[in-house]
DNA sequence: CGTGAAAGAGCGGACTT
DNA sequence: AAGTCCGCTCTTTCACG
């Protein structure tokens, strides 16, 4: 991790389709050696995967959800079906386990009101583990990114 | 926004490094149809970005908190200056404003608890504005994307 | 890490349905 | 209007210095 592999995520993490030529020019190596780091960072797992963003707003997917879900119990088992259930639920865009008042977050995507409506029968009301959960409705997406920034990096 | 884009988008959304052939043969186009779609949707903001997303634990961020926020004003001034300043702090990864208990969610990393420490008080005990916070620690990172699920787009 | 040649992918024009 | 085919160009890849 020098300062050239920082530079290099800083530029593909906010686009990954530059050309290693087009690198090369801001980064100061020759393309060959951009693309080779590249090519080991996301061997290593460095860079976890490369991904086309779609905009919502485009594409019928109007409102943003965030809710705090609360379990009834905190057993392994359950823990673990829940998460399992989020990682396969097309509607759950990020679901994190957290420490707090609730035991989950969870940003969710929605075409309307009633289709979440649906979605909270579904998979809160009759979910017996699930005690209580708050949801929060998104009026703006002030930030939205999962980069992070060179400035905090380490070498 | 036929079948053939929905099917690109949802592989894209996975991973945008795959070749025309490769999604030829997933969407049942010839290459260069699927290439012109897709150019398509990117000049028509359909595809906002291209990423590559970074393995946070792997650059020396190790903690990722969720922190909701209450202010004391909810006047458009003072909203507008929250969202101005939670956009320009590199910290910041997303930043929601919400209805619902707090006002703001906003989901951030930092290198360690200390380095969250400060944070805080630099961003909030330190603004006036800012009436409340609540912190939740992300213990895992169940799901992670920015993705759309196919399934609930429409044509 | 850089160079250069070979393989591969992307791009655009012309033609077809 | 949209898809395919074809040829040119740019990019990536890999062996070697």
């Amino acid at each position: 991790m020098d300062k050239f592999n920082l530079k290099l995520l800083e530029l593909v993490q906010k686009n990954n389709r530059l050309t290693a030529e087009q690198l090369s020019e801001k980064v100061g190596l020759s393309p060959t050696a951009c693309q080779k780091r590249l090519k080991k960072m996301r061997e290593d797992g460095v860079i976890r995967e490369d991904i086309a963003v779609v905009n919502r707003s485009k594409v019928g997917q109007s409102v943003t959800l965030i809710v705090e879900v609360t379990l009834e119990s905190e057993r392994p088992e359950y823990l673990d079906q829940f998460k399992k259930t989020m990682r396969n639920t097309p509607e759950v865009m990020q679901c994190f386990y957290v420490t707090g008042n609730a035991d989950f977050i969870v940003i969710l995507s929605a075409k309307n009101m009633k289709a979440y409506e649906d979605f909270t029968r579904r998979y809160f009301f009759e979910n017996r583990n699930v005690k209580r959960f708050h949801t929060n409705v998104v009026m703006d997406e002030v930030k939205l990114g999962l980069s992070i920034p060179v400035e905090l990096l380490e070498e």
